[in-house]
DNA sequence: AATGAATGAGAGTTCATTCAT
DNA sequence: GATGAATGAACTCTCATTCAT
């Protein structure tokens, strides 16, 4: 009835961004298991190995704590994407490493890859979805390559929506199938986009 | 004093099947609209007309509500790409049946399909996912295709993988997109899915 | 991890009407005995004998609870000194009459009318306070006597909540001094409220 | 490449008094505006502008914090009544002077007290409640009166229990109503204070 | 067969208090 | 002395599921 103090004993054990990272890879463990919905702050909190106010003084909240994750690796792929499709040479070879750079990242990246694709109906503040802004990255590679009359024709947003379609089907077989290297993998997505994408090729 | 008219007995009971779909309809738009796990038994039960017990006699649970709703889905689209590729014709025609089959289904089952596209982490009974069926399916339509040497070669499970990312790709692309008829997404889909993966086809 | 299946075994016990007595019953005491900050929603099932859901179907939340309580008891009064206020004879008699009929429903809401008088900040959903239709009630019985010129004149408003401060303070000091019978007390606040707010009466 | 004045050394750190008043300034704006169970510590640590552990080194808890702030309002009236009252003249001066006493000090202490009049279930570490010493007070006022046969007799706790009530009704009226000075309402006060307690007072 | 009141485990979140720094 | 990160018990409220009617 009354409310019993609380009995407390904290110590500070380790660093602040040490127990970030903990946290992060218990929640990424968690989700990625048991959903999103199905796992609590409480087995979080455990895992990470500190208490359960300590997630609220990373993450206001549950679902805020859900999308600092899949933004960072969103972040991660858009960066990654623009640096290999601005490298230069022309569209075959661009096609190819940016699909080697993503099947790179997603090797190390895994984990939180299969987060995202479980999470698709997570909307973020703006009302955007995870995955908007590689599509929006792969919007702009379109519009590079329609400019220069080598891609084939297309609604610009279809296309895209497509060629991200794409993407994440190779990522997904890829990931169901454990004996396929990422390198196998990015060079089947990059044959596909070519010829499926690029003006001139043969299949 | 006024007698109420005897004409018409008011049916207070419906039959089991009308109830059903009353069921599935309530859930379909609840789901859609505020996503699977901010929707309660009670919230269909109301909308559908019926006691939150009744829903029992139906599903033996909430999930199991979800998936019937997702694999009857399915089925409907795995039918439907099986009567248009069995149809006969070259490869290309049988794509542009399946790709233009797909759509108009699609057009008439939006609602369910936006929310399969919402729930992706749901697990079925036997560890399947949704779209795995769909994806199946497509495995022996490229299967049929590489038998002929009419298709570009690959990794079996990847290449169907990335057909069926490149397939959600384009629905996604027009679900946004409320421009965009059917029938011209699904000639933009085929034309990839020809110009991707079926040999000789220029671009 | 996974929300276990409730085990639940409900049994339909009483009627609705009993358990929402014993509800009601339950918040008294408890409230009264610890404050309500003090008292949980558990704490209240548990003593009423229901589960903690049950008082949810009673009352939407704990403050709506509490309300309800204090609002029923302020109708009580106030319809109590509208019914002894209106029975006619001089002022005299109907001041004897309101407080002597105050304080025989104070004696059967003893508990209640202590609730009342610790609860004082908990705004209700107009903005009102409890105590403020009583002191309404008071402000109309004064309005009255000012009108035929039989009480002392003064600020609306202020004599009234000096009034109703007047009897509240007899009702306090009444409920600390168990000596005291309800009908000496009713005398005693009349023999005050006469001398200082009517005419013509000599200390 | 400007430098920054020498002028003014920054004061750090402010002397432990200063910090006192700002923190029960602090508590005080928010305790009213939100209520006590509705701020945090923290909340009044950040607006007083010193860390959460600093408010202990002051109040042991926050119900000692709260209770210090009420039971030094408390001692500033009764100081300030019992210097009126027993400045001399008769009943009627010492009342009007009482009265007027009150109300000059609840102007300077607005807040304040409007905070006690929503903590009346705060129970202070002897048992008793905010307002006692100030009845307690009153009672040694009735009670001089009674032994010089120049108030009304009644039961003596009572009475005084009345009289609070009175004295609170009268400042929250004036509280409620900004247009009504503190000298008037104070006059009203005393007025019906006298009719209601002192013999030989005509109304 | 149909109903919906009842259940209670469990969720996310808060915050008074502690104590290593 | 001062700080504020860390703690975890406790809170209110929800809702899938059950079963007496």
């Amino acid at each position: 009835m009354e409310k019993s103090p609380p009995i407390a004993a904290p110590r500070r054990t380790r660093d602040p961004e040490t127990k970030r990272a903990a946290l992060l890879d218990a929640a990424l463990h968690l989700f990625t298991e048991d959903g999103y919905e199905n796992v609590s702050i409480a087995d979080i909190a455990k895992r990470a190995g500190i208490a359960v106010g300590t997630v609220y003084r990373f993450y206001e909240n549950k679902l805020t704590l859900l999308r600092a994750m899949l933004e960072s690796l969103e972040d991660e792929f858009v960066v990654q994407m623009q640096s290999d499709w601005s490298q230069g040479g022309d569209y075959s070879a661009r096609l190819d490493r940016v699909c080697l750079g993503l099947f790179t990242l997603s090797e190390k990246r895994k984990p939180l890859l299969r987060l995202m694709s479980m999470t698709t109906d997570i909307v973020y503040a703006d009302g955007s979805l995870p995955g908007d802004r590689i599509q929006a990255q792969i919007r702009l590679m379109y519009g590079d390559g329609l400019r220069d009359g080598a891609f084939l024709k297309g609604d610009i947003p279809l296309m895209a929506s497509m060629a991200h379609g794409l993407v994440e089907g190779a990522m997904m077989g890829w990931m169901r199938n454990p004996g396929l290297s990422a390198a196998n993998a990015a060079g089947q997505l990059a044959s596909v986009m070519k010829s499926g994408f690029v003006k001139n090729q043969r299949s």
